[in-house]
DNA sequence: CGCAGATTTGAATGCAATCAACACTGGTGG
DNA sequence: CCACCAGTGTTGATTGCATTCAAATCTGCG
């Protein structure tokens, strides 16, 4: 089951969304692109692993969303993060044994995937990369414990509002939130199981949000439309995601375009 | 304010917290317990870093317990994780720019300080240390993960139950848990803020697990009684923590020699 | 059209938070 | 030695946020 090659731009989203975490010279992105790759477009709710299962290889996030997920023996699901455009996904198994959770794609998806081998010699050649793939699993880590935050200790409008803040900021740190709208191919049960609450409250919620003016959610399309009170409503401070760019700066003139409308 | 040298002890401890993530060499050994390290006793309570601040040495704990924590604007405190002997806190400011968590002592501890300098020669020498430093934050990303679950999906007794079994089984490791006894240098109010419960709430679910003769807490000490029916209940299964030794098949024999009782 | 999945709304229930008061503990100082 | 005090632990009563159960749309799609 050879893939196809990955496509041009492809690869530059890849660049684009590694080079945020560290700098990259010309001979990282050399090597990124000619990394051996298995591309593949897969359908929305396909597994790149299996709770349970013998690891895999890693898995760049070229276009779609996937998430990591955990049925437990009760039956009820909690979805634990979500994997982005330039995220590699999966990379963990390179060190660990045992694999506790899901990975899968939420929409239609653009994947590449990559041998350990071959993430190895990677790494081995470039301290660079090595450091833009471990700086990636301290994000992780930082996004794990403001979910732990939210979860523990903000209300249901609040975690609501966070999550929407982080996706908000990362897609569009990534290009893909124009005029504040970005893809968010989720349905309610999904957002339900990632916040810890059930699918009816979400639902209400979500209405408090929309009525309130601070967000709109139709058509699998999330619009931030007064960012400064979701953004206050959250307590959302952006540090966590390490963000290299002056993107604070630039972004209190998108807030404050958004709130003058 | 130089510390005192390592207890040569203490430096045991370390390498067979280490040992336990990946086999070391007479050689890691060596260039751990030859570290420029600068020990010091801190009492209940002290910081080792505060949110906010600028990114302080690495800190190994050698005896006691330590947490990360974070304070909301609105004064609601979540605990995120917990430190024990053998772990490297603050590992993650070596590469990341900002730090929105506070680190402190819940007991009194000896701890370790060592600069970043040092880390990354020591790092760079020694690949296993590398990996074996790189493996615990993936373990600590995977007890993230169990924590968003517990508190995004189970009640209060399971949660408990849970955390119960996550420290009773790293102390285990330690061989800090003689006769199923460990301590736990905790007030309700730490354990409230760690399972994102009220401080009332964990009294009561307290009662609850003590009455039902699954553990004891007293003087800050925890003993698991029922370790088969506190397994149960919390849904606990030590996978996540990757414990390279064959440390489940061993605990069964544990677990059925207290559930004998 | 018919159907499955997703969204929305209503009503009742329940788990955990909050408010409040009291008991226990260890440490300090008169 | 005892009074005092702050921190911690315990229990009762009330409130409320979120869950659960139930049913009615809505939507996309073969």
């Amino acid at each position: 089951m050879r893939g196809s090659y990955i496509r041009s731009h492809e690869g530059d989203r890849l660049c684009r969304a590694l080079d945020l975490l560290e700098p990259l010279g010309p001979a990282e992105r050399a090597a990124l692109t000619n990394l051996p790759l298995r591309c593949r477009t897969l359908a929305p709710g396909e597994y790149i692993e299996r709770q349970g299962d013998a690891r895999g290889d890693c898995c760049f996030v070229l276009e779609g969303l996937l998430c990591r997920s955990k049925i437990l023996p009760h039956g009820q699901r909690q979805i634990l993060s979500f994997y982005y455009p330039g995220d590699l996904a999966g990379i963990e198994m390179m060190r660990l044994r045992y694999n506790d959770y899901n990975i899968l794609t939420l929409s239609s998806c653009r994947v590449a995937y990559v041998s350990h081998a071959a993430m190895e010699q990677l790494i081995g050649a470039y301290p660079v990369l090595a450091a833009a793939f471990w700086k990636q699993t301290l994000v992780e880590g930082a996004v794990h414990r403001e979910w732990i935050i939210g979860i523990g200790r903000r209300t249901a409008r609040e975690r609501f509002a966070h999550l929407v803040c982080e996706m908000f900021v990362r897609m569009k740190m990534l290009g893909l939130a124009p005029a504040n709208r970005f893809p968010a191919p989720l349905t309610q049960t999904d957002i339900a199981d990632a916040l810890g609450l059930s699918l009816v409250h979400v639902n209400r919620t979500l209405g408090e949000l929309r009525r309130g003016g601070l967000i709109d959610f139709r058509r699998q399309t999330l619009q931030v439309i007064n960012w400064g009170e979701l953004r206050d409503l959250a307590g959302f401070d952006p540090h966590y995601l390490q963000i290299r760019c002056p993107f604070p700066e630039k972004f209190g003139s998108v807030s404050s375009t958004i709130t003058s409308v």
